[in-house]
Parts: structure tokens; sequence; C-alpha cells
DNA sequence: GTCTATAGTGGGATAGAC
DNA sequence: GTCTATCCCACTATAGAC
């Protein structure tokens, strides 16, 4: 039986080895791009082997797995002064979405590959997937936050499910951002900022009896969506 | 120089390889989807080199080009009929998706990797391409006729962009439609069937007034979301 | 049982003859 | 426009180190 010093010290390399071959990839990915990238490079910029590489990500395309975890994380951490500054719900919301175009901004050249792969039903990235990654549960969880702390009280029947609405609304943002092909993806940013009024609006309106009927059919919908 | 005639049976010899290689091409990739299938079996059942059927197509994923042209027109002839039949805008409407979920329904397999390609926005296949394949202007055009045909007169500021509007409505469908595991696609088949009604009352509740300036809203973000 | 290295295999893609 | 021949690299099998 081995100690468990020693346990804990080969998961430490096991972890040191992995995040090596996530930073090679991705500092390959932005300089040469997805297609143009080997996985012989990615190993060697990494000082493993292509079998080690293949040994902690299954294929090329698992490797974008570790982009997608290490952006969510790198948002979150990005999100969270602001989110402890400001009140305003659709200030909150618009700091949240800025702070991802900001921190995705390095990797925009490659993100249509990455897009494609989440794209696939199959693929455990998608972000639709059942359990997909943490990835998910942290960005609805950022969207969780911003209505939390902020100053809405919407319909009581929308609160449950307006978390993961808003991630919806960041997903879109996204596939335009993908899509985005002006100087520092400046459209998406102004789309963001004409957006987030109109969402900011409508969640403030939820609570007026007019809309009930509406509300309560999205909210149906959304329901019969996600059931499997 | 050659003939008229010569040059006129050459393409005629081309435009059969391409669409032998296209046919084989669907055939495999439904009996054993696109991973299993290769180059080299497409080819051989098409009856030609691999290098020949590069020539056609530079890569695997723009053979899937093929089947998306090929669906188009088979969507097109089998709502014909219909469309010249039905006058009510959201039977329609609802007879135009239906219909492609019918002819589509074979694909529905391998359509994740049809999917995740047309995903990128590099790839000429990407819905959003500026000038994309006949396949986007087919679609447009149904949906063109869906409402010219029908019994609504809306907004007239909208009526200009509602084709499009619908398509990318179509599109969202077709997003759901690859994610979706249940037998035969009867998820899909439901969402269509709740959503349907909603668009029809929104359709025709665009000449109110006080819908107005969401109307226009709407349609100046279209109007900059469309703008490159 | 956890991790690493080496030596393949198969298939996507290309060059250049005809 | 079509072929043959070949390259290159994603991925695998497997042996062995710790």
């Amino acid at each position: 039986m081995s100690e468990p010093t020693q346990d804990k010290a080969q998961k430490d390399k096991a972890q040191r080895t992995s995040a090596a071959i996530v930073d090679a990839a991705l500092t390959l990915f932005r300089e040469r791009g997805y297609q143009g990238t080997t996985m012989r490079e990615v190993a060697a910029a990494a000082g493993v082997s292509t079998g080690n590489a293949y040994y902690y990500f299954r294929s090329k395309e698992e490797l974008v797995q570790g982009f997608y975890d290490h952006l969510a994380d790198e948002h979150a951490r990005a999100c969270a002064p602001e989110l402890a500054r400001i009140t305003h719900f659709g200030e909150r919301l618009h700091a949240v979405l800025t702070e991802w175009l900001r921190v995705a901004r390095p990797y925009h050249a490659f993100a249509g590959r990455f897009f494609a792969v989440a794209a696939q039903p199959d693929n455990p990235l998608s972000p639709f997937s059942p359990e997909s990654s943490g990835a998910r549960r942290t960005s609805v969880g950022i969207h969780a936050d911003v209505v939390a702390g902020s100053d809405v009280r919407p319909d009581p029947q929308l609160v449950e499910h307006l978390p993961e609405l808003l991630w919806l609304y960041h997903l879109g943002m996204i596939l335009y951002w993908v899509h985005d092909t002006s100087p520092d993806q400046a459209r998406t940013q102004d789309l963001v900022a004409r957006t987030v009024p109109m969402v900011d609006r409508l969640v403030r309106l939820s609570r007026l009896r007019v809309l009930r009927p509406l509300t309560t059919q999205a909210v149906g919908l959304l329901g019969a969506l996600r059931a499997r």
C-alpha cells in the first residue's frame, strides 16, 4: 500500500501535467489556430509525449473542453468585483456580458472551431448536454447572482427560471460574437448595449398583470424544452 | 479551340460525377454515420478515385454542402402542393415546418455533425455567411411565399423582413431538432405545434398601434445585425 | 493502480503525371 | 478531369516505469 502523501504528490503532478498541456494548447491555438496546431506540437510545448497528452485528453477536440472550463473560471473571477459593486439589474447584466467579451477576446480567432465542437449534441461539450461540464453550472450560477443581488423582484413564477433564461440570452450573444468580424468585435458590444435595456425592461414588467399569460406560456415552454 | 458541344458534354459529365459523389456520400453517411465513412469509401462507391473526389470537394466537410442543397430542394418540392392548398398563415407555416421535419428525418442521426459544420463562421456552409449557398435563398424564399400567399397583412415596416425572421425561427427549430433524442423527434413536432400559434398571433397583432414601438425596435435591431 | 513513452495504423488531403 | 502515389497527422496499442 502506498502512503497518502505519495498519492497526493502524484495527484498534484497529474494536475500540473494536465494544466501544462491545456496552457500549451491555448497558446498554440492562439498563435496558429486550431487546425494549424498538431498534437505533437502541443505535447512537445508542454514537455510531454504525444501518448501522454492522449492519456489526459482523449482527442484534440477534448482539449477545447480545457479552454471552456478555463474561460468560465476566468469569467467568474472577473465578474466578482463588478457584482459586489453594482445593484442595478441591467447594469449587472451588462457588466457580466462585457467581462465575458473582454476575457474571451484573445480566443476569438479560433472560437469558431470551439463553437462548432460545442454545437454537436453528442459531444459532452454541448451546452445543452444534461449534466454538462462545470462550465455551464458556473455560467448559470453567475446569472443567478446577477438576479439575486439586484434591485429587481420579477414575477415569482419567473424568478426560478430567470438565471437559465439569461444564460440562454448569453449563449445568443456568444453565437453572434462568434460570427462577428468587426474589429475588437465592436458589433457584439453594440448588440449587448442595445439588448440589455430590453431585457431589463421585460424583467421589470413581468409583474404586470397584462403580461401574466405571456410569462406563463413562456415558462411552460421552457419546462417542455428541458424535459427529456 | 474546342467546340461548344464538347464543352457542354464535359460540363454534363462533371455534373454527373459531382452528383454521383454526393449521392454515394449521403447513402454512406446514413448507413454508417459521418465519422464512420471514409473518403476512400465515398470515392469507391461513386466509382472515382479519392483524388478525383477531392477535385470536386475540397474537404470531407464540404461534402455536407451537397446534403444541405439536396435537402433544401427536396423541401421546396414537398412544400409546393401544401402552399397551393392552404391560405391560413399559421397553417401555412406549420405545413412548411412539418414538411421539413419529414424530409430531414432520415438524416437526423448525422445532423449533429452537419450542424457543427454549419455553425463555423468561416465555413461557406454557415447559414449566416453573406452570400451563402442557394440553400439559404431557397429557404427564405419559401417563407416569403408563406407570407405572400396567406391571409395576413402584417405591419408594413415588418412585411419586408418577415421572411427572414421566419427563416431565423425555422433555424431555431432546427437547432432544437438537432438536439432532440425523442423517438421520431416527437418533441420538436410538439415544439412546432406550440410555437406556430404564438408566431401567428404576433404577426397578426403587429398592426396594433401599441405594439408599434416594439416592432420598430425589433426591425431596427435586425438591420443592425445584418449590416457588416 | 497511476502515469509515461514508443512505435505503429488509418485516413484526410495533396502533387503531379496523363 | 481523372488518376496514382505519397505525405502528414490524429489517434491507438502496448510495454513498461513509478
